[in-house]
DNA sequence: AATGCGTGGGC
DNA sequence: TGCCCAAGCAT
């Protein structure tokens, strides 16, 4: 579909839909820089109800730069457990210093200053300048992009770069200049609310008559998807080592890749996914030091099953009882107490949770 | 350009 | 239940 088919009135009609139907948010309304940062960070990939009770926490204990910048990288990681994508909050740390270094500790005012900040790409930089200084950037995050898909019936897969070139290119058409952070914020409604991905609700849309997706075709048929790949899954023992104070042992994942510096109980891989680890084959798998400590008969625990972006992993937990506290000098011991406070990934939660559950079941 | 990076909810 | 995907970015 032609572009030029698109009128300038758009913008218009969305705003006035806004005004009358837009989303009530914990950072609706938001001018501060800082907070509003904070915000479309952690609402990167991740849904808006999951990060509304981190957003307050997080503010509530860091409430600006100079906090953010002061806070120690593993409480930062602690205020980010279970959102996921951990990155994103070493990198606000990193922001943060260099807003303190080069801007006075206060957010920059300009796109190409927030370019430079990590984590902050062209539609973040766009929706925070936009929202909060109403400043007359474009967004394309995965509802414009639905939307405009659904607006040209754009039969490219979405995330092929061509597709991109040409979202772009209309996301920046049809934004208001006048009321471009409204704009931002509407159309970002428009697809939670009514061009949602399943079912959309086409007759409350108040872009209807110029959709190509309704009007030629069928909603739902967009955005065209490239083909998937089949995620790999992988298979680890997980180790839960307990002292006689009932401490359990954890190790601190490496700085980099998945779930970075994040905290854990000793995992190692079993290749073997035809057959379900039995205590002695356990022993035969891992470190000889282990052997002396896996308590005859080991007590087995519920499976973790848990899904990540690229692959499946399944854990097989095991509980070693461990007489003295071994000569392990890469991580620590940790009270049941201070479990909350350690950054620690959510697949093993999962396992620790169910491992309190049969504790609390013997007794 | 393609891949890595988490998690929870909807269907 | 398994698959899809959300206010993307970095390498």
């Amino acid at each position: 579909m032609n572009q030029a088919t698109f009128p300038n009135t758009m913008a218009e009609k969305l705003l006035q839909h806004y005004d009358q139907y837009g989303r009530k948010l914990p950072w609706r309304g938001e001018k501060n820089l800082y907070r509003i940062w904070v915000s479309e960070i952690m609402l990167q990939q991740t849904a808006v109800a999951t990060v509304i009770p981190y957003y307050r926490k997080f503010l509530q204990e860091l409430p600006d730069v100079p906090a953010l910048y002061a806070c120690p990288e593993q409480q930062l990681l602690s205020l980010w457990q279970g959102l996921g994508y951990y990155r994103r909050a070493v990198q606000m740390h990193q922001g943060a210093k260099i807003m303190v270094n080069n801007y006075h500790g206060l957010p920059p005012e300009k796109l190409d200053a927030w370019l430079q900040i990590p984590g902050v790409g062209l539609s973040t930089a766009g929706a925070i300048l936009a929202i909060g200084r109403n400043q007359a950037h474009a967004i394309l995050d995965g509802n414009v992009k639905r939307v405009l898909a659904r607006l040209l019936a754009l039969e490219s897969p979405i995330e092929d770069r061509q597709s991109q070139l040409i979202l772009w290119k209309l996301a920046k058409q049809l934004t208001s200049k006048e009321r471009p952070g409204d704009y931002a914020q509407a159309i970002m409604d428009l697809g939670a609310l009514v061009c949602t991905r399943t079912q959309p609700k086409c007759s409350l849309c108040p872009w209807q008559e110029h959709c190509g997706a309704k009007n030629y075709s069928s909603p739902s048929a967009y955005p065209v998807r490239g083909t998937k790949i089949a995620k790999p899954c992988r298979w680890q023992i997980c180790c839960l080592l307990v002292n006689t104070e009932g401490k359990l042992y954890v190790e601190q994942r490496p700085q980099h890749g998945l779930l970075a510096s994040l905290w854990q109980p000793p995992c190692f891989d079993w290749p073997d996914q035809q057959s379900i680890p039995s205590a002695e084959r356990v022993n035969t798998h891992l470190p000889p030091i282990y052997q002396q400590w896996l308590s005859p008969p080991a007590s087995s625990l519920p499976v973790v099953k848990h899904a990540f972006t690229h692959f499946n992993i399944v854990l097989y937990p095991f509980l070693f009882l461990v007489a003295d506290s071994p000569p392990l000098v890469s991580g620590k011991w940790l009270a049941h107490a201070d479990r909350l406070e350690l950054p620690m990934a959510t697949l093993h939660r999962k396992v620790l949770k169910n491992w309190d559950a049969c504790l609390k079941e013997k007794n």
